[in-house]
DNA sequence: CTAAAGTGGACTTGTACGGTCGTATATTAT
DNA sequence: ATAATATACGACCGTACAAGTCCACTTTAG
């Protein structure tokens, strides 16, 4: 399989809808779980993992909540992915876990190829920034 | 995450192996699973989905194996991707599963996005045949 | 002080992946 | 014929991870 976590759409969906406000505004996990029907405490973890990255700064106590960091274009969502997976993410375990943890990377035939595919997927994500989808 | 699964990287090591073969030479499960260190049965699996698709040709008995079905150029890594995983492969659950699979859908606001990036990445695996890399 | 928010960890549950086993069937060598 | 060698096919198992839940704590506006 190759597929987006749930973490990640709904990351992707909330950073989303906090670019959508006028800048500096301040939007609760609550409002966004709400608005779109997803677990609210699933989302606080995703909503901390951006912060602990620096994507969106989070305000505590009353009447805080979290808004974003930077302006929109400078949000690649391959960094929104990497934020909220945590480890590189690649196509295949050698790339990412490292070569050693594969136990047949010697031998093996396809990981050459497969990092053109990987650089183009990374192209994918890379190219498109939130700016590009609010 | 996002990563090819290893029925997918057995099954494209398996097919280069092939591949690499004087034309309608017969290839043995055996052989292929012995030169790489993976396992036998479920190579063995994974080539009878290959086969069951038409990508190869195989042959019982004593003596038998198998063979490329069509010349190398033919086939996108994508067709064996789809080949073995079964369903159609994508990014993210309402574009493999259909819409009314997630329980967000009529709300999210990432889906159109996203579905250039699918098609980016539908790109980067079609656009590579089989021939290159052999 | 208190209510409303984020922080952080432990925990459960379901499922998919990777792998294994056993048996049936086909084909060829002897 | 019979044995040997190969694919075909389905059932099974164990682990890891994704998704989701729960709870105790901290921060801060009012
Ligand atoms: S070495 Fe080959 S089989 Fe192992 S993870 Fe890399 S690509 Fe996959
Ligand atoms: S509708 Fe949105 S959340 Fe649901 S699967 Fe499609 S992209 Fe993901």
């Amino acid at each position: 399989m190759i597929r987006l976590s749930k973490k990640v759409e709904y990351g992707l969906i909330a950073i989303r809808h906090i670019a959508t406000k006028p800048a500096g505004e301040i939007v609760t996990a609550k409002e966004i779980a709400d608005t779109y029907g997803i677990p609210y405490e699933l989302l606080s973890k995703v909503l901390q993992k951006l912060t602990k990255s620096g994507l969106i700064s989070s305000h505590q106590g009353m009447r805080g909540g979290y808004a974003l960091a930077r302006p929109p274009v400078e949000i690649p969502v391959s960094v929104i992915i990497n934020a909220i997976e945590g480890t590189r993410q690649a196509i295949v375990q050698c790339m990412s876990e490292g070569p050693q943890t594969c136990t047949v990377f010697t031998v093996c035939t396809i990981k050459s190829p497969l990092t053109k595919v990987q650089a183009n997927i990374e192209r994918a994500f890379s190219t498109m920034t939130l700016s590009e989808i609010v």
